[in-house]
Parts: C-alpha cells; sequence; structure tokens
DNA sequence: GAAATTAATATGTAGATACTTATTTTTGTC
DNA sequence: GACAAAAATAAGTATCTACATATTAATTTC
C-alpha cells in the first residue's frame, strides 16, 4: 500500500481502533492530540486526521473542536443497508422479474400519510399500488403516495408498464430519505396481493423521500414471507 | 465556514451533487477528472477529491484509479441505522428499564446457529436468553450464543444482573459485524417471554459478531409488537 | 493475430504549511 | 463571586507538492 515503513491512513485507523478496542482508551476517554498521536507514530497530522475522520464516521469516537476526541461512551453497533430498485433486487436473485399495477388514482392522502411527509394538509397526490414478482411469484407489495407538485411528470408515465419505483428512483432524486422497518401481520390487501394467508408475518420497508423540504414519495413496501434485509459490510 | 469567494469541500460536494440530481451527471455517466473540476471551480484537486469521497461513500458515484468516476448507473437508497445497547434505548425513550435473565448453559450450537459465523463445527458455546423490560412490559427478547473461546471471561460474569448485550458491547468489541433484518410470526418461548398472542408479527433483528475470523457472539433479538427501527441522518 | 510488455492516466496517499473556527480556560473587571 | 472579555487550544479546512497504484490503452514481440 505504502513505502515500507511508513504508515498509511488506514494502518493509524486500525492501531488507534485496537487501542480502543483493547482498552487503552476505554469509552468516555480522551484520546491523544492528533499533532501528538502524529509525533508518536511518526506521521503527518494529515494522516492522523483521515483515520480519526474514518473512525469518527464509524461510530467508534466522537472529535470536536477544541474538546478533543473521545471514544464514544455509549457503543452502538452501526450498520449501513442499501435498498436498489426491486427488479434489479430480483434479477440479481437470477430470478425474472415481472411487475403488475393493482391501482392508481387521485386522491387526498390520509393523515398518517401526510404525517410521514411531515405536514399537515395537502391537495391530492397520486396513489399507486403495485406488485413486484420474482419468478411469478408475489415479492413485494408496493402501497405509494406521490407528491404531483415535485413529480408533475409521473401524471404521464404509464405505469402498467413501468413501476412507479423505478422511475421515481431513476429520475426523482432526492435530498433527504427517512427508512423505518417494521412488522405486522398480513390481512386485507395485502394479504391478497402477496398471496399469503392472513396472520402471516410480514416486514415492511417504509421510505420517505424529499427535495429540500419538498415531499416527493412515501412508500410501504410489504415483502414477501421469508424476505431477509442484509448490511453491507 | 471559510473565506468568502473560496469553496469548501462541503460546497464542492454540493455543487456535484446538485449536477447529478438535475441529470447534467446522469446515472452512468463519467465525471471530469478531479483535476479538471478543481480547476473548473476554482479550489485544490484535494478539495475535489474530499467531496468526491463523500459522495462515494454516500452510494451516489463509484471512483476507479484510472477509471474515472462515474454516476452510479443502478442508484440505491442507503440507509444507516445504530442499534444502541437495549438499555440505553429504552432509558432514552424516557422508560425505566430491567432485565431478566431466563436461562444459561453451555451447548453445542445446532447447525443454523454455526451458519451464521460461517463454520461447519464448534465445541459448546453459551447459550443465554434474556429479556430486556421498559416500564416493566417486555421489550426485546434475545436469544444469544457466545463462543468461549474468544470471549472466555463470560463464564465468570453474573448474567443476573448484567446483561450479555451490555457486557458485550463495553468489553469485547468486534472487527466485523453482520445485521439482518426479517420478520417472525410470535410462538413458542419468544411469545412466552414477550408476553404476546401466538402469531404476532414480529421484527427480529440479528446480529453475529467477530473479531477477526474469530467468532464472538450471535444474538437474536425478537422485539415486542409496534417496534420501528428507523434510520439516521 | 495473440500475447506480453510498456506507456499513459486518473484516482489514492503522504507530507508540509498556513490559516480558520468552535470551544474551553483563563483572566480581568465590576 | 458573577460576568464578560481575552487568550489558548485542538480539530477543521485549503493548498501545494510529490509520489504510488491500479487500469486502460498502445505498442512491441513472437
Amino acid at each position: 500500500m505504502t513505502a515500507p515503513g511508513r504508515l498509511s491512513w488506514t494502518d493509524v485507523r486500525d492501531r488507534i481502533r485496537a487501542r480502543i478496542l483493547n482498552r487503552t482508551y476505554a469509552p468516555g476517554d480522551r484520546l491523544p492530540r492528533d499533532e501528538d498521536l502524529a509525533l508518536e507514530l511518526g506521521c503527518a497530522r494529515a494522516t492522523v486526521h483521515r483515520a480519526m475522520q474514518e473512525l469518527s464516521q464509524s461510530g467508534l469516537i466522537e472529535r470536536k473542536r477544541k474538546g478533543g476526541t473521545h471514544v464514544r461512551a455509549h457503543p452502538v453497533t452501526r450498520a449501513t443497508f442499501d435498498i436498489p430498485i426491486t427488479r434489479r433486487e430480483v434479477e440479481q436473485r437470477g430470478s425474472r422479474y415481472a411487475y403488475q399495477l393493482v391501482s392508481r388514482q387521485l386522491e387526498v392522502p390520509p393523515s398518517p400519510v401526510m404525517a410521514r411527509f411531515g405536514i399537515h394538509q395537502s391537495g391530492p397526490m397520486l396513489h399507486v399500488k403495485a406488485v413486484h414478482l420474482a419468478d411469478n411469484r408475489p415479492y413485494i407489495y408496493e402501497d405509494r403516495w406521490i407528491d404531483t407538485g415535485s413529480a408533475p411528470e409521473i401524471l404521464n408515465i404509464d405505469l402498467t408498464t413501468q413501476s412507479a419505483n423505478e422511475w421515481l428512483v431513476l429520475n426523482k432524486p432526492y435530498s433527504r430519505v427517512d427508512v423505518r422497518f417494521h412488522a405486522i401481520k398480513a390481512a386485507g390487501e395485502i394479504a391478497r396481493q402477496l398471496a399469503v394467508a392472513t396472520g402471516e408475518a410480514l416486514l415492511i420497508i417504509e421510505r420517505t423521500t424529499w427535495i429540500g423540504d419538498q415531499p416527493i414519495t412515501t412508500v410501504q413496501s410489504a415483502t414477501a414471507p421469508g424476505y431477509q434485509l442484509i448490511s453491507q459490510g
């Protein structure tokens, strides 16, 4: 990676992490200044800074100007998840993807939907329900609301051939997203569309996006039984 | 933030992100070289580099030596979750935390548990079941296996007063973690310990940690009905 | 023409220097 | 002692320079 004997920032990161792991620096402790660590390890302050940045991002330490660097007193497990376009997810599993529009209509969203956007009133939004299939079996059922103010073009898209999921992800990038997971019992339309028994436990992925302060879309994706979300390395 | 008229790396990041959002650089497109962008924007290459690093980490672009920088062709929604120590999670919700050990014994783990560690055989591990309570109501039921090879001290810890969750997080930092979410129907011991009806839908958080290649612990946490996991930032 | 070598190229890394900014600590004043 | 102003401090940022490294493209060799 680097000239032998010279420390790269990953080396520095690993060394400092090791010290945190072996409690040379225990939770809550203050670490030496970047400059002193640089001196001790024999590298530039910039190299220590780069390493610290990484450790900070991974949730292991906290840094403050003048306050210095501290090992997080209350460690957390930080996990990152990538949620791809459903079509791609299915295809990458090696399955055949298909998609079916269930319904599409302009409606004033009910208050739980407005709450997800953080608004209290709203004009009509486009309400779209659809099923994604993997090898002809239901994979995800999505119930989506789209703000036609921020995405008016969606009204002219033929949603029987292209999923709103795909169109939005490719054409309406967001500046903020809220993701949450929970579990529900299959019932009513969800059970029917996923072709599962009422009472089946389903993982729900709820995503809401904004561009600036403007709502774009909120979607509740009910996954087929057995669906797992797996963190990225 | 910076001398007026001078671009900080966050400015550069925001400008490039804006260009990606407004499709100046569309999915799959190659971006100009860092050096050219630096020239165009009037800043140093290092500043562009710092901005690019951030955009790369957030999943918006992909960079390769010589290959250059490309807008991700298949955008993903990237979400980060912090999973704190359960005690702290409960306390931060303003509830009173309590903890109860259900069972503790040395056993050879069944193959699904070994599979989570990626191993095919194993000696006995410490198998711990426990309930975390919030305001005296079951909050999370955890079923945990601990490798006594990498964490022998756990055998001397009194797990009736301190949860394995807390002890491990504070004393056995890991170098790798795998996190996954899915949903199950409450049944048997899980339903009993969470005091919910059989068939209730529960969100399951499964975490496995290693130090180097050495397994530390794997835990399946069954959350009480209504539990939600919410993404950070 | 295929395979292997060489050159070109864009990002990655390390270091030095100078300055900025948030925050704490100290000092001075009432 | 309380409060405000000033000094000190540690991380953050920006720039320049030099070199490393991975990949692709071009060229040579057989």
